[in-house]
DNA sequence: TTTGCTATATATAACCA
DNA sequence: TTGGTTATATATAGCAA
């Protein structure tokens, strides 16, 4: 019996705190659910368990809750850090989402008013319409979500053709360096900037490079 | 004071819905935090009140949750066991519409057999089931592409870091090899490193460090 | 709107099966 | 693991300020 309140910090006992999690959860879903229905709200409420285990909850699409999370608390974020591209996207998906939301409203209540006093026929024929209607916003969404995963790789792609061409020119300096070190005149060395060999530099890490590449400044920092 | 149970029902009176939503919300929270607490558990919570207001919490980092969340479910789902990488590119278009097209197909076969015999009021509920059935499959769609969209993202944001501090070092050795450059013997410049003046360099110094220490790639890959 | 205030309703800790 | 059973702790509906 519950003889004394308990303290709010992680329960010992590996059972009672199973036991525990199983009923609080059940409680604490029934509570979520309850307070969507009473008050018109809409949640989300996602539980992994210490071993991982999922179980969540959502009053309509999980998927969009997340997204309207995603969208406000990216409003409420005065300057974005992040590069210009994440933002694109996620307004992008705001978009998405409101068209989904709107147009999804539009159809069903379509389908509702018609219900009332049609046949079998007109409800096939009615059937037919949302999942024309559905497609077409699918189709939309889809779209827009491979436009944006397309940019996303291209953009991807020169970043990493830009890095490799860095790592090479920097390969070429360190290469320099070392070449300076062994007493070459400044003017050989210019002149035969990316012609030395540099016997250790083809399956050196960057991050070895990079040692190197510090070093010398590291006196001043 | 509370002499009767409640019904679970949208509350009609809209101060004392609001009232409650406030009340419970906090309630809801407050018992979201405890089992946390109480049992290690990782816990999401959004809450979108009637006026489109957002109330959330996390034990952790929402972001990750909601990617654990999405794996999970992914994980979960009959259709899409296949890893991320093998999903991405256009083929994942043609085998999400298989998918959405399979399942609308059985729902349309199922929807065609009930309709036989059925009344409004069983139409009603069919056409709840396949609304479930299609948001399901939009559902993992999303879930899907978002995940995908938000690898490459992180990509993304980990190859400009790289990038930037790429040419950060590019601008050094350039400072560098301008010292060089302008005849110093490979003694003096050598003593003389860290002391040429580098213009931009000052307030870079301290970033440069950071960087440094956190590169992603600093294992080679 | 948002607070307190109770009297009740509900949740649940500890225990048992 | 799971599902009861209490005795208590907590939440909260209705009201008032």
């Amino acid at each position: 019996m519950v003889r004394q309140k308990i303290q709010i910090k992680k329960i010992d006992n590996l059972t009672a705190r199973q036991v525990t999690f199983s009923k609080r959860r059940r409680g604490l879903f029934k509570k979520a659910q309850e307070l969507s229905t009473l008050c018109d709200a809409e949640i989300a409420l996602i539980v992994f368990s210490a071993t991982g285990k999922l179980f969540d909850y959502s009053s309509s699409s999980m998927m969009q809750l997340i997204q309207r999370h995603n969208m406000q608390s990216e409003k409420s974020n005065k300057f974005g850090q992040q590069p210009l591209h994440t933002q694109m996207g996620s307004s992008n998906h705001g978009m998405i989402s409101k068209e989904l939301t709107d147009l999804t409203t539009e159809l069903k209540q379509l389908m509702g008013e018609e219900l009332q006093g049609l046949g079998m026929n007109d409800l096939m024929k009615l059937e037919k319409m949302v999942e024309t209607g559905l497609s077409r916003v699918g189709k939309t969404k889809n779209e827009k979500l491979f436009t944006e995963i397309s940019k996303l790789k291209t953009r991807q792609a020169e970043l990493i053709e830009e890095n490799e061409w860095l790592k090479q020119q920097a390969e070429k300096f360190d290469c320099t360096r070392n070449a300076m070190e062994q007493g070459s005149s400044v003017e050989s060395m210019t002149n035969s900037l990316g012609l030395v060999h540099c016997p250790e530099e083809e399956d050196r890490a960057v991050s070895d490079t990079s040692l190197k590449l510090g070093l010398p400044f590291s006196n001043g920092n």
